[in-house]
DNA sequence: ACATAAGCGAGACGGTACGTCTCGTCTTCTG
DNA sequence: CAGAAGACGAGACGTACCGTCTCGCTTATGT
């Protein structure tokens, strides 16, 4: 068979997902609309239905390509400081400019189940299955004490979007750390 | 002075209410539409818009008034027994045809940071007060190992909303049961 | 049996009719609402339609009070010359500034069937019954030609309302007395 | 450059004329609603907006189009007759279904001075111009006695209209023969 | 004199329609 | 044939008024 006609333009989605981001940041998710996204790019609404079948693919998309993968996650041994940092990053990104898309974002995520399927399938399971391999051998070399796998490989996230999200308690510096302490200790006995 | 004109219905504010909830179950947030609850009601749009002055802030209502005041926190002196209780209704509401709706007025709290702390205030922090010095005398009766406070006065309801509304996980009925054996072991030294 | 109970304030009817008659001539007709004349005559809707039972009627009655019935019909024993007058009459207020909200009432006559039957009743139909013998007596004595009466006695108006609301031509100062030469020309043979 | 996207479909602006003319002669002006010919038309209501303004410019044009334009003016060299027809023609308009639409239309035009303008030049004006120079010739010929043209041209439909719409007077069937012997008699001398 | 009953300003009520907005699809022309 | 432009049917948005209905007064009258 073979592809026939025109091919798509690459710069076409680049310039889609920019506008995507840009306008959830300066807008919100609520009222961010695929008819703006489409003028903001200078792109006609077909070409984005054409590549994306919802407002809620596109988001989603767009927070992958631009905020959610910029997460680092570092391989330095040590299992405490490797998770003091993931969660640091995430703080940073609840905290500063981009955590207002976050917000919109999560908030969002929250709300339509869909998305919070997708986006949970797409970006945030990644992290978590590269961290949990890592916790079980952190317990077999004794770096921390044994535990329940399941509840101890997200409880670090779960308490930063609880303060950031729902209760509002401030996220403060030191809360990675504190975090660590108290549910990774070191294995002092 | 006084009051003047016709007062307000108070019997109308129930159906409003009540039309809310009933939408907010079968349809869904992104679906519920003013309109829509207006009809259910039996009732103009206007009477609405007296009331309320966005989809947002109805729901909220709705679900504060109908949903979140029913949390029953017990008292039994057994601490660990207590916080699984607490937890297990929480989850129960999480999982079942009103977790559709918690969802919805979560999602709406993270973008609204005024709605954010009335609520947590009201409904949230209102467990999290009653909840932390019984932790503080589990603590020191040593029916609790010892730990940073702030954070496991939180944990077990930031595991729960974390999977209920972002990772996406499931809700086990053993879940709360999980939780308390791993952030409130029993102190078997 | 008589009248219990508190009477009307004719103070009110007074105010409301001012109302009605000002905003009649600031928005028109069809903006003008029995809302917007209760806030300016600060008086409760209830008890504009407790005297009125429409918009229609009031204006009717605002109309007639204010405007209509101001028209003063001459008796010279000239009959040329007392159409002349009425006529002039009638130009000046279709030019000038009541002449706006005259434009506005035609207008509604002309839509609103209710309105132009009440209105031609009361207002209208008491012109022409008075000059109608008097065209007879004069066609008599022989002051005017003879012709068909029921045409003669509207034609004068019926050429400014024409000019005015439809045609569009111009009202020009001479028209009333190019009208009598034309239509009631003096009887010289 | 020329026109670029999708063109407007013609069919929708059909649709939507005639369900205008439909619901005005059922329901009347009054009653008219936008929402109600969208639907009666099969149609979004933006997509009536994007060719109307308002529910005036859209009677307008129904009326216009429908109604105004029909009228035929004959040429049979018996200028006495060619009027009689012509009025003939207006006051079968003005009292059959048709009239009432006419009524809403006239009604309208005494609002909107532009409205009128336009309205007077390119349907009553086309009428109105082309009989003058035909009064001029017969006042020429001898065939009606001389007078002042500019009124003369307009009389008959002055005096239809002002039955029709003002005063309410009935609009018998012999009225154009009777306009036509008052205003434009047989010189017989 | 004082209950009775209507008038009154205010404004809530169930509705209808407004004119705007966005959705996701569709049609046309241009490159 | 992709893409931009934008028309299209659909339907919710929040506003403005409609005409009716309470409220808690205020004002006469008629017993």
């Amino acid at each position: 068979m073979g592809r026939v006609g025109r091919p798509r333009d690459p710069h076409v989605d680049e310039a889609i997902l920019s506008a995507a981001v840009d306008l959830l940041i300066e807008e919100g998710f609520a009222r961010l609309s695929i008819e703006g996204v489409a003028a903001r790019a200078g792109v006609g609404k077909a070409t984005v239905y054409r590549r994306w079948e919802s407002k809620t693919a596109l988001v989603v998309d767009a927070i992958k390509e631009r905020l959610v993968s910029s997460i680092e996650i570092p391989e330095t041994g040590d299992f405490r400081a490797d998770v003091e940092a993931v969660l640091t990053q995430i703080l940073v990104r609840l905290r500063g400019m981009e955590g207002q898309v976050w917000r919109a974002v999560v908030g969002e995520l929250v709300k339509n189940e869909e998305l919070a399927h997708v986006f949970s399938q797409r970006s945030m399971a990644s992290g978590r299955a590269e961290m949990r391999p890592r916790l079980e051998a952190a317990m077999e070399r004794g770096d921390v004490p044994p535990g329940d796998v399941e509840l101890l490989s997200d409880v670090g996230v779960a308490v930063l979007h609880h303060r950031a999200l729902i209760s509002g308690e401030p996220l403060d510096d030191d809360l990675p750390a504190r975090i660590v302490n108290q549910f990774f200790p070191r294995e002092t006995r």
